[in-house]
RNA sequence: UGUCUUAUGGUGUAAUGGUAGCACUGCAGUUUCUGGAUCUGCCUGUCUAGGUUCGAAUCCUAGUAAGACAACCA
């Protein structure tokens, strides 16, 4: 007999149920195919990174694809250097599309269809202004009046569309719109636009062969028809575009077949602004060093600060998909990194601010190569070996003068030992004419070497060290929240006043270990005792800089805050 | 004086009419050659009021609060 135990089953989130259901009554012929729509006009965020894993994730649980769709209906606002860094994100975070689809691939199957719509006299040529037209449409509470071009006849229309289409009239002076509920209680169903004229800009892969673009509201579902999308997932503020989405479609369907959109919350973070305008912000005045700093939410920023994919996925999991619009603890997204890099990150030793150690009783000249894992909770990933000498350097904090009863650390008579090394005694120190701490002195016990049976005596402390003669110079950057406040985007001041002054620190007086020498840019490594960090794609093997990712949990700081 | 949507510990999320659970945070302890990690325990919750039901976080009604919608942006 075989006593299984039951799988404990995930349950599902409500995007998953609908897919289900939607499976269960046979609908598209059991197809499920996904799409991932960015506009190609700025760099992916982690709240990107949230849709992208449901857009992937929904097509692989299921069976289905997922295709990537570049949104490029508006070429004022695009460019390739985004389809690029987009394309490049999205493979990093682990994920293949199917196929890459544009928006403008269909620009000619949507005009078309627009001719259509005018034949059937669901379509007309608009020549008020903008502003005639945006007051005409009233207010969420006040019904809209109907535009006096609203009824010209279908002929009229035709002739008009395609004079725009061909360049003849200047930009901003006609749009086409759908003719549908002026008075809807729905503003998206009061004839909302469907081409504006765009000659002044060349669209990044139609050039200057289009004269009128679509409008997202035409063109984002009639792509996913096009395609065969059967779901469309957004985020929440579509869905009040919902039933527009739906009424498109139905003016043209032949089949049974029919995409539908379901809306998700988006994510939002503490600490941090997400807005794709406030981003540009920060980027164009210099707040921050460009996209990719790591102290962005950007995917690139994410990267080089030294988030891996796997501590993303694993955030994502974390906070779910529903319909409450949250605000997300960075506590989480930061507990998600220390989990995945506490499993694979190669311990090493980082002195990040140094002060000279000399074990006083250890013969000068005298190295000894000290073995030492690489990783506790990995085995296989083995041991190597790290240079012991006579004068270290040890982190300043490790050291007091006069320590209160908790100090475990060194302090005048008291033992402590040097991880992967001996157990060493404080024997005195010296200080400079300013009182600055600048020598501790040390005599090591030789019958205490890690792995000798007197190494087993209990110690409280343990310090990481690097040896002097050994060590190579390192910069190390130390970044912290961006914002001072939990929410700036609900906050009364300018988001820019709100910025952490102590965001970025950047140490140039740092060693570290010698093997540290052959890393490579975006390498991870848990500065023992320190925190998790990450070679900065700015360093050379002649000069290190590290970045650091998240600070390892520090019961010793809290203490010190009672 | 509109339409749509949402409301479960400090935070996020489950429970699909039948014992309100999980994760993070916090606190206490265990253990440790990282004051890390591990392990254990604890604190804290169904917006309000009615109704349906043997039974409601869940269904209904009404409130309250929050969000989205009035770009020739997506």
């Amino acid at each position: 007999m075989e006593n299984k135990e039951e799988a404990p089953k995930r349950s599902l989130n409500f995007i998953e149920s609908f897919v289900e259901q939607d499976l269960k009554d046979g609908k598209n012929d059991g197809r499920i195919q996904t799409r991932f729509p960015p506009e190609p006009n700025g760099y992916l965020h982690i709240g990107h990174a949230k849709a992208i894993c449901l857009d992937f994730g929904i097509a692989a649980q299921y069976g289905g694809i997922c295709n990537l769709r570049f949104d490029d209906t508006n070429p004022v606002k695009e460019d390739v250097e985004y389809v690029d860094s987009i394309q490049e994100d999205i493979q990093w975070l682990g994920y293949h599309w199917k196929n890459i689809y544009y928006a403008s691939d269909y620009f000619q199957q949507l005009w078309n269809l627009a001719i259509q719509f005018i034949k059937q006299g669901k379509a007309y040529v608009d020549e008020q202004s903008a502003e005639t037209i945006a007051k005409q449409k009233g207010t969420p509470t006040m019904p809209g009046i109907e535009s006096p071009f609203r009824n010209r006849s279908i002929d009229e229309n035709l002739e008009l569309f395609n004079k725009m289409t061909a360049g003849e009239i200047p930009e901003g002076a006609m749009v086409l719109r759908a003719k549908i509920d002026m008075a809807s209680s729905n503003m998206h169903f009061r004839d909302p636009i469907m081409y504006r004229i765009i000659t002044s800009h060349p669209h990044h892969r139609t050039g200057w062969k289009w004269k009128v673009y679509p409008m997202y509201d035409y063109a984002h579902g009639q792509s996913d028809y096009f395609e065969g999308v059967t779901h469309s997932l957004c985020t929440l503020e579509f869905e009040v575009h919902r039933p527009l989405y739906d009424w498109f479609i139905d003016q043209f369907k032949t089949s049974d077949y029919r995409p539908r959109q379901t809306e998700f919350n988006r994510l939002n973070l503490t600490y941090t602004v997400m807005s794709k305008r406030k981003m540009l912000q920060l980027v164009q005045e210099g707040l921050v060093n460009g996209w990719d700093d790591p102290r962005m939410p950007t995917i690139c920023g994410l990267r080089r600060r030294g988030y891996s994919p796997e501590s993303i996925h694993s955030f994502i999991d974390k906070i779910g998909y529903t319909k409450f619009e949250a605000l997300n603890d960075i506590g989480l997204l930061e507990h998600a990194a220390r989990e995945n890099l506490n499993k694979t990150a190669t311990r090493v030793n980082a002195v990040l601010d140094p002060v000279k150690l000399i074990i006083t009783n250890y013969p000068e000249g005298k190295v000894e190569l000290m073995e030492t894992v690489n990783n506790p909770e990995d085995e296989s990933a083995g041991t190597r070996e790290i240079v012991f000498s006579r004068e270290l350097y040890i982190e300043r904090d490790d050291f007091m003068e006069e320590a209160p009863k908790k100090y475990f650390r060194m302090t005048p008579g008291q033992e402590v030992r040097l991880k992967s090394a001996y157990i060493i005694k404080c024997t005195g120190f010296k200080k400079d004419e300013a009182n600055k701490l600048i020598e501790i002195y040390a005599e090591y016990d030789p019958q205490t070497k890690s792995g000798m049976p007197e190494s087993s005596r209990k110690v409280k402390g343990t310090l990481h060290w690097v040896s002097v003669a050994h060590s190579l110079p390192a910069e190390v950057r130390l970044y912290d929240r961006l914002f001072k406040v939990e929410n700036p985007s609900a906050d009364e001041h300018d988001f820019r006043d709100l910025l952490n002054p102590d965001s970025l620190k950047i140490l140039t007086k740092c060693y570290v270990e010698h093997s540290l020498l052959n890393s490579k840019p975006l390498d991870h490594f848990q500065f023992q005792r320190i925190g998790y960090f990450n070679v900065d794609t700015d360093s050379t093997s002649e000069s290190l800089v590290f970045n650091r990712t998240v600070s390892l949990k520090d019961s010793w700081a809290k203490e010190q805050l009672k």
